[in-house]
DNA sequence: ATTAAATTTGACTATATGGTTAATAAGAGT
DNA sequence: ACTCTTATTAACCATATAGTCAAATTTAAT
């Protein structure tokens, strides 16, 4: 026989990752999980023996999503300045989708410095930024971007993509205030964004 | 007699600002308030009627501080160009020593949707973002800046400043794993932000 | 069909937590 | 000193919550 329901430890880890993200850890009720899981809450503990370790788990794999993400949009051989535009654009539509990963990988990094080093050592397996930097550097020795350092790049992308998602329900508030349309500002935005880069590493 | 100690009321307010902001709202025991601020639990709730309610003091509190401080910061009559630089270098050095403010109420803006709303409209009295908008326009007109919509300037600024110090955690290891050195980067960072922000407006 | 192991459940426990209450202490006005 | 109001406390309550356990059910192999 084998070890464990595949399908089982498959649902609570989907409706665990669902639920904790929407509401972290402290606001995750063990009971809530297994009533929409549809199971015993004596069977979560069956299958993930504490709440803290399957709260780890679906913060290790939201690390890890991220960074898998992120990698399939930085690490391609394109120049730089060809596939920017592209990068932002759909960068950008996926954080849109996945708001609450970014609020909640932010927030439970600041709530649970003991492990968030090693899990973050392990997500960075998913990303190569090595071969990022090594490109950006190659393409300024080649003459066709600006000598900048390639983390400055990565910091201004990442953080003009993602942080007015997460402000959003501020933002939407500002702008209501402003008298300024919403989808507007965000239609322009991924103009912005790429214009932005692009300024930083155009010669 | 005077209705409540202000001193009391002052203190309690204090702690649970301190804690609060800490650890949110799910992660606060009002239990660890009474003892931090040397009282008894049931005179919190004297003061204070709810959990709730005392919460709801501090993340208001919070957006005020958020908003007093980036209004001292935008609304000053000197040009833009000329002001950018020393503007974005004090926010930074703001926003540093006060990281967790921020990580604070991106998440309790998503977990409380219901007087999220109410309380952005209260804390944007702080700042006048018409004031901002229409200077701009005027620089704008007068031809001393690039016609850009003034809102994508503020989004820059406060992604930018911002973003970078709230997943400072995860930053950390990436630059530790590119062999990078940290404080390289976060003293370069202050001139990097600000001549993004002065690309996209000067002509 | 029988057996043994793996899976699932219902009932339970210990503890933590927000909140209440009734009694006490402190303070101000007379 | 006395009284009335306000401030503070200790003890308590109801509920929620993570986690346990023994019994029951299912599953697969013989």
């Amino acid at each position: 026989m084998q070890r464990y329901n595949k399908d089982t430890e498959k649902k609570i880890l989907e409706v665990a990752k669902k639920i904790f993200r929407e509401k972290g850890f402290d606001g995750t009720k063990t009971q809530e999980i297994a009533d929409e899981a549809g199971i015993n809450k004596a069977l979560l503990h069956y299958y993930f023996k504490t709440k803290s370790s399957l709260f780890q788990r679906v913060f290790l794999s939201s690390l890890e999503e991220i960074f898998t993400v992120l990698g399939q949009h930085i690490n391609n051989d394109q120049p730089l300045l060809e596939k920017t535009p592209a990068l932002v654009s759909s960068y950008m539509d996926y954080i849109e989708k996945n708001v609450n990963l970014f609020v909640f990988v932010i927030s439970e990094v600041w709530q649970n410095q003991e492990f968030t080093q090693k899990f973050v050592q392990v997500a960075l397996e998913r990303v190569d930024f090595k071969d990022f930097y090594s490109s950006f550097r190659k393409e300024v020795e080649s003459g066709s971007l600006r000598d900048i350092n390639p983390v400055h790049y990565l910091l201004n992308l990442i953080s003009l993509s993602i942080f007015p998602f997460i402000v959003s329900p501020i933002l939407k508030n500002i702008l209501a205030t402003m008298e300024i349309n919403v989808s507007t500002i965000i239609r322009e935005r991924k103009e912005v964004v790429t214009q932005s880069l692009i300024a930083m590493v155009k010669k």
